[in-house]
DNA sequence: ACCTGAACACCGTTCAAGT
DNA sequence: ACCTGAACACCGTTCAAGT
């Protein structure tokens, strides 16, 4: 029933292969350090030599899936300004999906499944996981932004963290009444967002 | 060195002190089973009996904490840093109020009322008022800061609008499902949203 | 350099056994 | 009911030893 990694790959390769293939499964899969070893079959001494953290490996793998696996949007432009790929990364993930057309939808179907009620672990595990993949989006576009050197080190998950705050803030508030247009202030608040995350000079 | 147990009180009470008196020196702290067992002075089991889960622990701790033991009103007191006089307030409006007990409660409510099916006239406007409000109470903390010269002059509507959208996002996030204590995080995006509100030197 | 697998120092949860 | 502490099934990281 385990999947087996493809032949004539390298330790490395197959390591990659394995945590790409666990969140092709599941994109809010855990990846613990012994499950990707085991089903890379290399020993878990192996994959820490490649990948010192499993942070390294979980960046590694984030490459390899959205980079590599899925189609990208402006994210590798460099042409464009890191902080506006950044903006535009953000509001990708804003565009409501699935059953839900409008952002009222969308909230109403997340509290009915994920708060209402007590639910279930199962439900409570699939939002996490849901949730753990869209924060997981955000720090790989931090990943890619800092190998130009566009944007500085530090701790991505922080920033996708916050990123994360905001992204749910501006979307309810799009589900909730309001006066005026809310164009603008969304737009001002990705980039007062934005700007908080890469430091003072953008 | 390490801090013991008023006497006189039983399990359950050692144990809640024990993890607000952690979160007290640490506001990130991890509050591990054991760890909270030991500075309780009772087993983990006895733990486990009184809080089932660490989820239980962990909410728990934070009624102490932010009910029973932070209760002040700092706004005017000219002693705290700015800063951190604008996150105690924003944190306030944090805490569920009126018939809500829980953000989970507090947010159902919100949207039977203000998204669920196309909401009356009347019923957006309730709702326009009650944001309004709060963006008022935004603004004043900005307002009394500023008359000290502890905050610089700039747009406070604008500002509010975005510490608006942040408390938006914590909320929410209190109310989804979650797998880790958010109390790092939410205090964390609160100080990245109040810097980029006061700018660079705080 | 690459790889192994044991060891270390942690987790949260469960549970038989005591009082 | 309350409490104990061992046991279980996990973590991520380190490291001596092999090739």
């Amino acid at each position: 029933m385990e999947p087996r990694p493809p032949e004539g790959l390298g330790s490395r390769d197959r390591i990659l292969w394995a945590a790409a293939s666990m969140l092709g499964d599941d994109p809010g899969a855990a990846l613990s350090v012994r499950a990707v070893a085991a089903r890379a079959e290399v020993s878990t001494g192996s994959l820490r030599h490649h990948f010192p953290t499993q942070r390294a490996l979980l960046d590694a793998a984030l490459v390899v899936v959205y980079d590599y696996l899925l189609p990208a949007g402006s994210l590798h432009d460099a042409s464009i300004p890191a902080r506006d790929r950044l903006i535009d990364n953000l509001r990708s993930l804003l565009v409501p999906t699935g059953e839900a057309a409008t952002p009222q939808e969308a909230w109403l179907l997340i509290f009915e499944r994920y708060v209402r009620g007590d639910p279930s672990d199962d439900a409570r595990a699939e939002y996490v996981a849901i949730e753990r993949e869209l924060r997981r989006r955000i720090e790989h576009a931090h990943v890619v932004l800092q190998e130009e050197g566009a944007v500085p080190e530090g701790d991505n998950a922080r920033r996708a963290s916050f990123l994360m705050t905001v992204l749910i803030g501006i979307s309810v508030g799009q589900a909730l009444p309001a006066q005026e247009s809310r164009l603008h202030s969304e737009n001002d608040a990705l980039h007062l967002a934005v700007d908080a995350v890469l430091g003072p000079q953008g």
